[in-house]
DNA sequence: TTACAGAGGGAACTGAGTGCCATACGTTGG
DNA sequence: CCAACGTATGGCACTCAGTTCCCTCTGTAA
């Protein structure tokens, strides 16, 4: 099966839809959807005009752009709806629970949004990093969700000091944690185990910023008390690893 | 004076010139990108052509894209140059120093040029907020700024655990703190200090990743310990603003 | 005076994106 | 059966950013 047969995850639309109206036309945002990225794959992103993509989807060029906004939102058809589900995500978790693991989880929704398709994510990924444009484009997406998580952290930091820096860096942070294990997982052309290697570039971040401290003991009582020795010059991020495994020495 | 006069801090062409030669003709990027820049604040971004610029300046429309790659370059005309600058202060930096804090110091390096304007910075802020695109553009300014961040401080950590990883969520949290001081300056209409509203964001971030420690005790010895207690179940900012207070306490 | 180089001007072209209107089709109501 | 209507699509023409190619002008060196 071609990869671009099931490039978006939305429910009930790809193979698993049911047999006996198999035969129905398929959606027209897809039929585009594929016959761009079949061009951009054949000739690269820029030689392809979008009289080519409607000549062999097969449907008139005004259509393209009822479906599509730019050219660019041809190569990346699932992000708009990802950050939808990312923001219903965040408006419906509950508060009560560490605000930082909430956020690492929403960055999770991305995660299977790319390991749900490793062949198209990781092509895309190389048409992507060809092309000046399209890594601009990607950007303003990447952006738009790191606002989203800043958005919920200030929420919940409403009353602490310097709440919305925090939420800003800590946002921050768990995008670039995030893009690195995520890009480390496309160069290896998707092979390995995503969800390892993003989750051990956002352990890092969830050490340092996460409530539930560096070993993860949220359910410990705050009686108990840990007593740490460092070195006055010491290196934070070192001092951090100390507490945690001091932490974890229980 | 109109603001647009300044607005490039290049060495040795603004009003500095010598006197004998003041009725030289500007140089044409400078008048471009004046006439851009009243255009823009007249009509907006999007209703104003290059036609329309090109007519103002008085010169040719082949010129304009000669000294700008694109329409949106003419509203960020020094983001280049400023880049270069970081990029060969980070060439140059001490190896011996704090990573972190040579990188702190290159953000100033933006700082200064967003300061050296406050009322073309200001504005442009504004017109920036309201066009999409250019918040694009600029994004992409930004993260190319990110990137150069992540370059030095992945050569600085190459034989650390995860030095790219660190380095790249380093980059991205210094980003995050110094666009949010500055955008906190910005929208105070470039009223108070910009240096301090920077400072105290990348603050946040200078504690937790340099080097030097909380409080900045670069000069101490090695020998000296700090004893600190704490809640086990606390949260590690907690934490680090203990350790911060017990090592300010000396 | 010629030769040359480099800055600028200008016409014509490509292609993305938009606005407007025509057409086709399915549905509802008479 | 037909009319009215909303929706999906096609087609055309337009604007404008960005590029290509070529021209002119001007200053400089041989």
């Amino acid at each position: 099966m071609p990869i671009w047969a099931v490039r978006c995850y939305v429910p009930g639309m790809s193979e698993a839809r049911e047999v006996h109206e198999a035969q129905k036309k398929a959606p027209m945002r897809e039929v585009l959807a594929e016959a761009a990225f079949q061009l951009f794959m054949e000739r690269g992103f820029e030689r392809t005009t979008v009289d080519d993509i409607v000549a062999r989807a097969g449907v008139g060029r005004r259509s393209f752009f009822r479906y599509f906004p730019s050219k660019d939102d041809a190569v990346f058809p699932d992000h708009e709806s990802c950050l939808a589900d990312m923001t219903a995500f965040l408006d419906a978790a509950d508060d009560t629970r560490d605000a930082v693991d909430v956020v690492l989880e929403a960055a999770g929704i991305v995660l299977r949004m790319y390991a749900a398709n490793p062949e198209f994510s990781v092509q895309r990924y190389r048409l992507t990093r060809q092309v000046p444009g399209l890594r601009t484009y990607e950007l303003s997406f990447v952006r738009r969700y790191e606002r989203t998580f800043a958005g919920y952290l200030t929420r919940r930091w409403a009353d602490a000091e310097d709440g919305a820096l925090r939420a800003e860096v800590v946002a921050a942070a768990v995008v670039a944690a995030h893009n690195n294990g995520l890009r480390a997982w496309l160069r290896s052309g998707g092979e390995g185990d995503a969800e390892a290697s993003v989750d051990h570039a956002l352990g890092l971040v969830r050490r340092i910023w996460g409530e539930a401290g560096p070993a993860g003991a949220g359910g410990t009582s705050d009686d108990e008390v840990v007593v740490m020795v460092a070195p006055k010059g010491a290196p934070m991020w070192r001092v951090i690893q100390r507490v945690e495994s001091a932490l974890r020495e229980d």
